[in-house]
DNA sequence: ACCGTAACACTAACGGTTAGTGTTTCGGAA
DNA sequence: TTCCGAAACACTAACCGTTAGTGTTACGGT
């Protein structure tokens, strides 16, 4: 029950690693749909199994460090400093990812994600799951207090503009678009007819 | 190269119709995930092969008749009367397909949808070519001349409020909350400060 | 020193999907 | 009417992602 701090934990960090670098390389190198499953396993040096236990899917091995997206919303909601506007607060950090996905290095990976399907099927999912994490932490804020589908919409329309600026000709312009936009909408649904 | 109106067209319709009627009869019955391709095609008595000429996939043999959706979007938008606002427009018809998806008689094949991811990563992804669809529409549309940020972010939108109204308590009520968001982030759009 | 457990391996399969290869059946032109 | 080309359909056999079942190590805590 104590916090294990140990071996176990290194090596397991270090399989988990390895078979992500080996899962990139390879598809970088060939194409994501050019590539098995038992591709990556033998370049990574490891069984079939043992990959499935540390991802849960083939998609997920592209979409890894993704963890820290939905924290970055929820915290640019909740660590906001006091009586500072919500959208704005989000406006900033949906521009900071988007910048962090159009950045130059980035652009390899995100190319191979628009060429295959799966996996931009997968990123729309995982993109609803943000949207949910979001409305819920508008629900957990306690300056705010509007229905459940207001929360919900507003989570929709912040996501779709991270996926729509990241796609834009101008992303930085099309953050200050579609925000402006969110913004009225945000306005409408504070002060009721 | 002339228009074929014969048998063989009647015959190939009578044989999508009897796999989609096996496949949702299978279907609601055991479930959908316990239910294989390979049953499907011996109960309909057809080849694997012959189904997937068909469906271009398992999903596709439960939203089948889905056709419709994206030309009533459209159709919305292209066939309004003449300088009939776009949004209300936009807002009738989303009332009209959501309040056709919660009636009662779709209700057996609504929970089967919500009961399986895949199923529902299928209308997901559907319902993002949906949103391409509508703006590419709202492109075509002479009286309106937005950018294409705009563009797409107003179909998204619409979408959306299909997609959150439907799973709303009221849906209703639902529609009218997004509208009325989605019409504050049309007008400041049209109006750029 | 030892036990419980978590990581890992291996085989074998399942289920969706497709390639390859015919075979039938129909519509239209000769 | 006859025949050709195309489209629908069938069948086998596989591919690929994924999982179940069954061990076998290697480590952490006692």
């Amino acid at each position: 029950m104590t916090v294990p701090t140990g071996r176990r934990e290194r090596k397991k960090a270090a399989t988990r690693k390895k078979i992500a670098d080996a899962a990139l390389r390879l598809f970088l190198d060939r194409g994501y749909d050019a590539v098995g499953i038992r591709d990556v396993a033998a370049e990574a040096d490891v069984a079939v199994t043992t990959l499935f236990s540390h991802f849960a899917s083939k998609e997920a091995l592209v979409f890894e460090q993704d963890e820290g997206f939905e924290q970055r919303l929820t915290r640019a909601v909740a660590d906001r400093a006091p009586h500072e506007p919500l959208i704005p607060a989000l406006r900033r950090e949906i521009l900071a990812l988007v910048r962090h996905c159009t950045a130059e290095s980035a652009a390899p990976v995100w190319h191979m994600i628009e060429g295959s399907r799966s996996l931009r099927e997968y990123e729309e999912s995982m993109r609803l799951r943000h949207a949910e994490s979001l409305a819920a932490a508008l629900a957990a804020a306690p300056d705010l207090s509007q229905s459940t589908t207001v929360r919900r919409t507003i989570a929709r329309f912040v996501i779709d503009a991270y996926a729509l600026a990241r796609e834009a000709a101008d992303p930085d312009g099309a953050v200050d678009e579609i925000f402006r936009m969110i913004e009225a909408a945000w306005e409408v649904a504070c002060h009721p007819a």
